[in-house]
RNA sequence: GCCAGAGUAGCUCAACGGUAGAGCACCGCUUUCGUAAAGCGGGGGUUACGGGUUCAAAUCCCGUCUCUGGCCCCA
């Protein structure tokens, strides 16, 4: 088991780093890539001026894979535009030369801003605190408030491409106007520039929403509204394998199931607090009976209504109950995105109800889960703890400090390290959350485990204790997958519509080579069938060569040929996926293979 | 929600003021074939929806819905 552990997680590392390795830079020339794209920002921003008279400048940084730049213009800046300003980019950084950075004083800093009428700049530079230095860089008669650093010339050779306009608020702030950005990326090479583009393209291809169109996967409708995923048959079967899985594991730790209804009057959402801190994100209420009920944003009050029903002992402690939960949360149009935002997902929801004392075995019985089935999905994955918000929180500070330690020796217990998240924690409580790594080395955030102390004293849980005593229990929100939705987006794209063997919606496809050999195909597809495999018989009149093209389109793991040989000799040629070398095997050792691969939910294959 | 762009057959796209088209998919007939598209034929669109301009609108204008890229927020 241990070795299997072991194969699956190298399997999984080889594939992260194989893809990874296309947004990989290697850092070379005297000036590090951050360094070059801030230039770069530097020399659009130049050209945009040119090219736009009066137009007023923002923030312009490097950012992970590029850098950016706002402004202010004076007429609406359309895609097609990024190729003039590349051109002028190009002419400027010919003639550039030398960066050049000066230092003034508050007062010389804001008349040169003043005389150009620059205004963002001007409310930028009085807030440059203190003592700080003040600089401006400049290339070709343009200059820029700028901290730096900045490459020392524009005549070193070097690539860059603008990439997409968009609109930002005047330093991320919705009540602030919007600026227009332009994003763009630069690299010291040609071949490093062409490497970025091309994972980008692989990024493209991966689309959950574009596989999910070619695959039959999911879909969205208007006539229902945005937000709001119809999952297909193929997508059903996958879900149903993960629903399995997730409750096998949960089965196996002493959870036990609940269900809670969709529906419930809105003075339940008034106890738990959510009207009053989630409000925005509920829908409307709906009057019945001339009472106003409303539809679930979260699942907790639902199960603390199932433990409120009678009272607890301390012997029953720790429950955990868990529930796949489907909730509905009001999201701003501008925000929905294929399966990765939507208005109603369904959570993998979990509460724990537990003394304090018990609260890091819980942590850690949470953080084992998490890792089986991250690790099971093929991700890597790292850990934050979130600590208490500066602003607005509840519970005493020794509560906070209690829980924060039973979260850190939860993770100690796991063996999982912890990085710091300093205020990250939500305003009842502290949190782990996970950030898994997917196939093309991007980030997402799906696993959490929160402790809670709002909810049991709002709703004034208790349980006896031994002594009598009536005490308060602790309650831990945690979902592994997070959202079904999400996950399953996430999971589209990190295998690039490939599902492995155990999750694939079609696991093997059966193909006669004549008509004659239907009749043994439909027999072993009626094999695997009772073995709970998923196959499919491809016995009509259509061309072999048609056959295997369409299984190849929907990317079936394995395809099973027969002509005269097989059904003589029992046996069944496996084309596997990707592979171009076949195999002829004896159908039962093909089953044999087949079996282990799904009890193991391998992902080899 | 905000800024910008877009919505034509199931999918990918063409037509960009003058009769809405192609490839793939789908259906039918023929073909029974050894490894990534067999041949022939056929059906399918109130051009997202609603209004306006015009002799004439997929095409121009306005509104709504949905989507895309971002901002803000988040599972």
């Amino acid at each position: 088991m241990a070795s299997e552990k072991a194969a699956k997680a190298e399997n999984a590392a080889a594939s992260v780093a194989a893809k990874a390795a296309g947004k990989v830079a290697p850092l070379q020339s005297p000036f590090p890539l951050a360094t070059l794209r801030h230039s770069v920002s530097h020399l659009m921003a130049s050209a945009v001026e040119a090219l736009f008279p009066g137009a007023q400048f923002g923030f312009g940084p490097a950012i992970e894979h590029g850098f950016y730049y706002d402004f202010e213009l004076p007429e609406p800046l359309e895609e097609r535009a990024l190729e003039r300003i590349e051109n002028e980019m190009r002419r400027i950084a010919k003639k550039a030369g030398a960066m050049v950075c000066s230092e003034y004083t508050r007062e010389e800093a804001a008349a040169r801003l003043e005389k150009r009428g620059q205004k963002y700049k001007l409310e930028a530079v009085q807030s440059i605190p203190a003592g700080e230095k003040i600089t401006f860089y400049a290339h070709a008669g343009w200059e820029d408030l700028c901290e730096g650093p900045h490459i020392d010339r524009f005549d070193r050779p070097f690539f860059f491409k603008l990439q997409r306009v968009a609109g930002a608020y005047w330093r991320g702030d919705e009540k602030n106007p919007m600026l227009q950005r332009v994003y763009g990326t630069a690299f010291w090479t040609k071949e490093d520039l062409a490497q970025h583009l091309a994972w980008l393209e692989e990024v493209e291809r991966c689309d959950h929403r574009h596989l999910g169109t070619e695959l039959d996967l999911f879909s969205h409708h208007q006539e229902a509204g945005g937000g709001f995923i119809f999952w297909h048959p193929k997508l059903g079967a996958v879900r149903r394998e993960m629903e399995k899985f997730w409750w096998d594991l949960h089965q196996a730790r002493g959870y036990m199931p609940v269900y809670t209804p969709h529906v419930a009057r809105e003075t339940l959402f008034a106890v738990s607090g959510h009207l009053e801190n989630y409000g925005d994100l509920m829908y409307a209420p709906m009057a019945i009976d001339e009472l106003p009920y409303r539809v679930k944003p979260m699942n907790c009050p639902g199960h603390i209504l199932i433990y409120q029903n009678r009272g607890r002992s301390y012997r029953e402690l720790p429950l955990r109950w868990a529930e796949l939960g489907t909730v509905y949360r009001y999201e701003r149009s501008g925000v929905l995105h294929g399966m990765l935002r939507v208005r109603g997902f369904t959570q993998d929801d979990s509460h724990i109800f537990c003394t304090p004392e018990q609260l890091p075995g819980e942590i850690a019985g949470v953080l084992e889960l998490v890792r089986t089935l991250l690790s099971t999905y093929g991700f890597e994955f790292t850990a934050y703890l979130a600590t208490r918000p500066k602003e607005k929180s509840i519970g005493t500070e020794e509560v906070w400090e209690r829980a924060i330690a039973a979260l850190k020796e939860g993770a100690a217990k796991a063996g999982i390290p912890l990085e710091l998240d300093e205020g990250g924690g939500a305003f009842y409580g502290p949190k782990i959350d996970f950030k898994m790594k997917d196939a093309l080395g991007r980030e997402w955030q799906t696993s959490t485990v929160q402790c809670d102390f709002n909810l049991p004293e709002r709703f004034e849980l208790s349980f006896t204790d031994k002594d009598g005593a009536k005490k308060r229990p602790i309650m831990v929100h945690r979902a592994i997958y997070g959202s079904l939705e999400r996950f399953t987006g996430v999971l589209i794209e990190h295998y690039g519509g490939k599902f492995p063997f155990w999750l694939a919606p079609t696991q093997v496809a059966l193909i006669p080579i004549r008509e004659a050999h239907g009749e043994y195909c439909r027999e072993l597809a009626a094999r695997l069938g009772a073995e709970g495999l998923r196959v499919t018989c491809m016995d009509d009149a259509a061309h072999m060569n048609k056959k295997i093209k369409e299984a190849a389109h929907d990317k079936v793991p394995f395809l099973l040929i027969a002509g005269e040989r097989e059904v003589a000799e029992r046996k069944v040629t496996v084309r596997q996926r990707d592979l171009e070398q076949q195999e002829s095997v004896p159908f039962e050792e093909f089953l044999e293979r087949a079996r282990q691969l799904a009890r193991t939910r391998s992902l080899v294959l």
